[in-house]
DNA sequence: ATATTGTTTGACCAATTGGTCAAGAACACG
DNA sequence: CGTGTTCTTGACCAATTGGTCAAACAATAT
């Protein structure tokens, strides 16, 4: 039975196996080509799978690249949920910008296969973006946006703040042939932590 | 005669003219889909001319794509030459931020194409970034290093700080529909510019 | 063992798409 | 005008590619 999309409940070890094997080669091919640029031999070459079967397991090209993106803008999005009232603002944000660039380098396919998505207009993502993503955003905002006005960090516009990690952050990942091709191939992250760190630094002190 | 991809020198007005038309059609349709993405039929259609004429005028598709890459690069990097050893160190670093960000509100497909590139791995323009890329870089960053040790602007990695400006910009053209998915339609441009300002001019300060 | 269910694939399609070509339409110019 | 050149296009190809299918091949249960 073709059980495709349908919840992680699979039967099977094999098919537990073989939707991860081709998830993850999926993964590589999207993040690497774009959506269109990618094609379902290369996938299928990428996992070591027959095209066949991998359309035994996934309705199609479609299903696969939905079934990525389901889970990434909830992953991407995850370590600005922690921010909270509670602890110390100034380290909130700094940690923040930090785990952002720990994902810049650990997980650079999903970086890329989210950049890839956002540049192409989103065309399967717009209502995250407008719904789970702003919401998340503007409540997050509200908060830095209080924090500065009661003087625990310096005032700045939340909103491009919150860009600003982002840009800054993914762009190791997204345009990382560009940054190693200027520092001659030398890895950019310990550089990167240190000069995001006085940054961050500068940018927040009262 | 077909004349293809040589020099600009164009002879007749229509040559001119439809030479034109296509290469903005084919930003265009390129800058939104990517080069696999897009299709012959579709710039056909966007320049508002019939495939076969296209090819009329260009080679084929890679020979459009070409064409629009050939002089990115440079147009890309001129604000970055403009940075010299007289003028004042600060001002010209801020200066050189506002250009790059005004190039993203005003050449958007440009910067779109250009991330397109890069984010594929940069296929077409390796040579172009470990050459005169990083030459250009390199020379800047000596620069920016000689005032940061003259004490002229605060301790910052010259390289990273270029990185930072390329980042905080682009983000505006490249990651155009998630800000304004997360500002609900607002420009971005006017409050971008006031927070890039206030962040490099606490980010220089000695 | 054997029946049942789950997995894999070679051989095929149909649609898309980059590119060709011959012939017609528009144009330049003496 | 007339004629050689430039421009334009409808009709075609061949290759690629997403997707199908029936038949073969494993696993598993009884």
């Amino acid at each position: 039975m073709h059980n495709g999309k349908s919840g992680n409940l699979r039967k099977t070890r094999i098919q537990q196996r073989n939707t991860e094997t081709i998830l993850d080669a999926a993964l590589q091919v999207f993040s690497e080509r774009g959506f269109r640029g990618a094609t379902l031999d290369q996938i299928a070459d990428q996992a070591g799978l027959s095209k066949p079967n991998l359309l035994y397991y996934f309705k199609g090209k479609d299903a696969i690249h939905a079934e990525l993106l389901a889970g990434l803008l909830d992953t991407w999005l995850d370590p600005l949920r922690n921010i909270n009232a509670e602890d110390d603002p100034k380290e909130q944000l700094l940690n923040y910008m930090r785990r952002k660039l720990e994902m810049s380098r650990t997980l650079p396919r999903e970086s890329r296969l989210f950049a890839n998505e956002i540049l192409q207009g989103a065309p399967r993502m717009k209502d995250g973006l407008s719904g789970e993503l702003k919401t998340l955003v503007d409540a997050k905002a509200a908060l830095i946006r209080a924090w500065s006005d009661q003087g625990k960090i310096a005032k700045v516009d939340p909103y491009h703040l919150i860009f600003s990690i982002w840009a800054l952050t993914q762009h190791y990942a997204d345009f990382d042939v560009q940054v190693r091709a200027v520092l001659g191939g030398a890895d950019p992250f310990p550089g990167a932590e240190a000069f995001l760190d006085t940054l961050f630094e500068k940018m927040l002190a009262v």
